[in-house]
RNA sequence: GGGGCUGUAGCUCAGUGGAUAGAGCAGCCGCCUUCUAAGCGGCCGGUCGUGCGUUCGAUCCGCACCAGCCCCGCCA
């Protein structure tokens, strides 16, 4: 069954087409701007020229043509000049849109776009034995949204959490273990330890190389190291990639630290995978990967013994080192392969910071070459990085990264002393359960209300903002509309069933309701364009305009009882429809705040 | 040198071929004896980076240029 809107715009396209004046053809209907009173618009200009007619004069002919029907959504209908405007018929909506969020509920804005069809969504990744910063987030955070939007539009979705728990600087992780010992501490300290090691190893390597250049620059003879500390890290290195049970376990044990610090960013975030193959996953099919690559000429063996590719005038690159090493290159195309085979999706999206861009590019134009393929549509997301608010790069070398469960910690912190000001009566269990919302909400919502692509800042002021565009005003909305409808209930009265919907006819229950249909469109626009903040607009705009409806219609005070029922369906509506948008961004609803 | 992203109000952003380019923040002014003022209304604020082109019509599409950020084989 469609949704209001898209029947509305069926039924538009059919009056005009029944007029007999307009070839099928010719009918291109746009929503119109905000200040034009008027909910679908035919611009007349091109079946004008094509009919040999003035604009005005096909739009005005056709507005006194159009035959009046009862039975559409379809109201008003005017010539404006060129256009020909179509508005909905405002009792009509009311019973169709707030009929159908009851019917619907939590499923209100889903479709059976992709019923039958899989996606994968390769997402989060964070790297073993580091701490997740706010580089991670923004991934974690954007494709955890995505998996969200793409099952509401009625795909399979498998989330998978591409964890960075191989390659060369495991060797190095694992050279440090031995050389300073296990980390003794536990959780996110222990991790803390592990970047410590790896930054001191790194720094004495650094130290060892610079000897040896020294030497090198005066013609000496090159100085001995015991331990020679790039020797150290490769051997781990190889090690590791040969299976060595000794390194294995360090590994293993790194990665098993490692992921349970993580678990708990991603329970407060709401964040849930379906598989976390790590890039370890698939070291058994690298041989076979590189053999094919080379077999179907996508790839060639260099002169220096590496295999390298040079495809679609991209910049060479190289999918095996001149040591038999592979790279992350190879473990992305085996994951690309394993991917189809496991999951035979019809996508795989990677949500991956926009400095990664050439290296997909590189990934699709060699899986594609190598044959791999060929009815899979492969997608790059690429977002900006996370800047301070002056602008500057968070960076560890900078000494100004910003770890995620602090980072956590303190917007909840902030958002606690708000609830403490705003609403001290609340228990004290429910003051931290709203804090916990409203920060984490302020958190999650700073990465996706705008496009993925810009940069973001870390912006206290604006993130934890009480008002305007914020996470804050929408949990505010909802709650407000909760506490209507609690209200309502304690007082008993007429309950939202006896509504007569028809009375929703004041200008401002009017535009709610017009926007609260929107939803089901804004869902499928957020994942035609892969945009969270779609989504984050529309449940911007519903409570903007629940806002003036606030102001303007009193609901428990709404007389006769018949209005009064009307308007407490309109908001219980309001609040399912704002929820639903929420949690497609992973943003808590609390029912009071 | 090649390539990518971004450029819209003082700041942060929407606007992906149509009508008078919209929000929030900041600034100024109003509105709480009435459902949560974490709210609502008003004022102020824009050569849509620049120039050509395509089109009946361009912030939007094409080309060139300017500015900022990022990427360009043995890291991920």
């Amino acid at each position: 069954m469609d949704y209001a809107l898209t029947r509305f715009t069926d039924e538009v396209r059919q009056a005009i087409a029944a007029t007999g004046r307009v070839p099928a053809a010719l009918i291109e209907l746009t929503t119109p701007k905000a200040n034009i009173p008027a909910d679908l618009a035919f611009p007349t200009f091109r079946a004008a020229k094509a009919l040999g007619l003035p604009p005005p004069q096909l739009a005005a002919d056709l507005a006194a043509a159009i035959p009046r029907n009862e039975t559409t959504l379809i109201g008003a209908v005017e010539a404006s000049g060129p256009f020909l405007n179509f508005s909905m018929h405002p009792q009509r909506l009311a019973s169709t849109v707030v009929s159908e969020i009851q019917a619907r509920g939590a499923a209100y804005g889903h479709h059976a776009d992709g019923q039958g069809r899989r996606v994968v969504v390769d997402y989060s990744a964070p790297n073993i034995a580091r701490r997740m910063h706010v580089g991670h987030i923004r991934s974690t955070i954007i494709g955890q949204t995505l998996v969200n939007i793409f099952r509401a539009l009625g795909y399979q979705v498998i989330g998978d959490n591409h964890l960075g728990d191989w390659g060369t600087q495991f060797g190095t992780v694992i050279a440090a273990i031995q050389r300073y010992g296990r980390p003794a501490a536990e959780g996110e300290a222990a991790m803390a330890q592990l970047e410590q090691l790896y930054a001191r190893y790194n720094h004495e390597l650094q130290a060892q190389t610079e000897q040896k250049e020294q030497a090198i620059v005066t013609g000496q003879p090159l100085p001995v190291f015991d331990p020679d500390l790039e020797a150290e890290a490769r051997r781990w290195s190889l090690a590791l990639e040969q299976g060595d049970p000794q390194a294995r376990a360090i590994w293993q044990w790194c990665v098993d630290l490692t992921l349970a610090a993580a678990q708990r960013n991603y329970d407060r975030l709401g964040i849930v995978f379906d598989h976390a193959y790590g890039e370890s996953f698939y070291e058994a099919m690298l041989p076979e990967v590189i053999a094919e690559a080379l077999h179907s000429e996508a790839a060639y063996r260099d002169v220096d013994g590496s295999v390298v590719a040079e495809l679609d005038k991209l910049p060479r690159f190289i999918i095996q080192r001149n040591d038999g090493g592979t790279v992350y290159m190879t473990r992305d195309i085996a994951t690309v392969k394993f991917r189809l085979r496991a999951f035979d999706p019809a996508k795989i999206i990677y949500v991956v910071d926009g400095r990664q861009e050439l290296h997909f590019r590189q990934l699709f134009a060699i899986v594609r070459a190598m044959g791999y393929a060929r009815d899979v549509e492969l997608v790059h997301i690429p977002f900006g990085i996370v800047t301070t608010p002056d602008g500057q790069p968070l960076s560890t070398r900078k000494g100004n990264m910003v770890y995620l469960e602090s980072l956590l910690d303190e917007a909840v912190a902030r958002a606690r002393a708000v609830v403490e000001q705003k609403n001290p009566e609340l228990a004290e269990a429910e003051k931290a359960a709203v804090a916990e919302a409203v920060g984490v909400g302020a958190v999650i919502y700073n990465d996706l209300y705008q496009d993925p692509r810009r940069n973001i800042s870390l912006d206290w002021e604006r993130m934890l903002a009480t008002e305007g565009n914020s996470a804050t005003y929408l949990q505010y909305s909802h709650a407000r509309c909760c506490s209507i409808l609690r209200r309502a209930s304690e007082d008993g009265g007429v309950g939202p069933e006896a509504a007569s919907l028809l009375l929703l006819t004041h200008p401002s229950e009017t535009r709610l309701l017009k926007h609260l249909a929107r939803l089901p469109e804004a869902v499928r626009e957020a994942g035609d364009r892969y945009a969270p903040f779609v989504i984050a607009e529309w449940c911007y705009t519903t409570a903007r305009e629940f806002g003036v409806f606030f102001e303007q219609c009193p609901v428990l005070k709404a007389d006769p009882p018949a209005l009064r029922a009307a308007r407490l369906a309109l908001v219980a509506a309001t609040a399912r429809a704002l929820k639903n948008g929420l949690g497609l961004l992973g943003i808590a609803a609390p029912e009071r705040m």
